[in-house]
DNA sequence: TTGACCCTACGAAACTCTTCGTATTATCGT
DNA sequence: ACGATAATACGAAGAGTTTCGTAGGGTCAA
């Protein structure tokens, strides 16, 4: 029995990420949207997201013949958390480290760099606003 | 058969953070290491460095009667791979959206801001410096 | 040489993740 | 009411991760 909300694996992100996109979806729907990327099965989506309900990581409305599942949790909160996930187990909390090496990882345009310059300037001038 | 190497689980980084800061390791230097902050058997240890050694993301050389373990790859290429992972992702690529979460996340020192400035700073002027 | 000790090797067990096949049930048009 | 369709439920299988127990062999001191 946990209490912490559990960390989604790497297939159940892909589902919440259509969950996230498209809001509340029936089973049918997430999976027309994953298989525009990736190869899945219905009841492959289905049990997933069985086990994400127990997991509470996603919801179930019953109501309707096709239940219909939505996140629990917003996207910012389980984005913050994976950021953080990494931020702590690869780079031991130092979050220049984490962005050296992203940058290090591909290359970056100019306009992405100013995007993140006014991120920082934003941060410690007002302290913080909500992502997403 | 895979070609590409292999990304690390939870357990195999806490392991090869301990061979990146103490360089080449046996087991039973690697197990006292990883005690000061979890506990895990002799056998455990060993069994995940075999395992690693399979997936070559650790060599053995096997002069000594106590094998000496080290790390295949270095640090920096690793945690570029690790980073890159989350940031594709979660983000969708995009180095702005991963920094405002992990700003959002926890609360970042002054200086901490600073060192992030400066990376900018040289990312854009004179391309990227290697990190580690 | 014998015994204590340390190291590796091996395999089993428990667990999680992911995918499939099949059974069951509900809905709707005719 | 009947049959076709589509949804959920269930369980099993296969792969990977992690931990342990035990066995086998080398090393060294007394």
């Amino acid at each position: 029995m946990k209490r912490t909300p559990q960390k989604p694996t790497a297939t159940e992100l892909e589902i919440l990420r259509v969950l996230w996109a498209k809001g509340p979806s029936t089973v049918r729907e997430v999976l027309d949207c994953l298989n525009e990327k990736r190869a899945m099965g219905y009841t492959g989506v289905l049990k997933l997201l069985q086990i994400m309900t127990t997991k509470t990581l996603v919801r179930r409305d019953e109501r309707e013949r096709a239940h219909v599942y939505q996140a629990c949790r917003p996207a910012a909160q389980t984005k913050r958390q994976l950021a953080g996930d990494v931020l702590q187990r690869v780079f031991e909390g130092s979050a220049s480290q984490l962005m050296m090496h992203v940058l290090a990882g591909r290359r970056t345009s100019r306009g992405e760099i100013e995007e993140l310059r006014r991120i920082l300037d934003s941060h410690g001038e007002k302290g913080n606003d909500k992502p997403d």
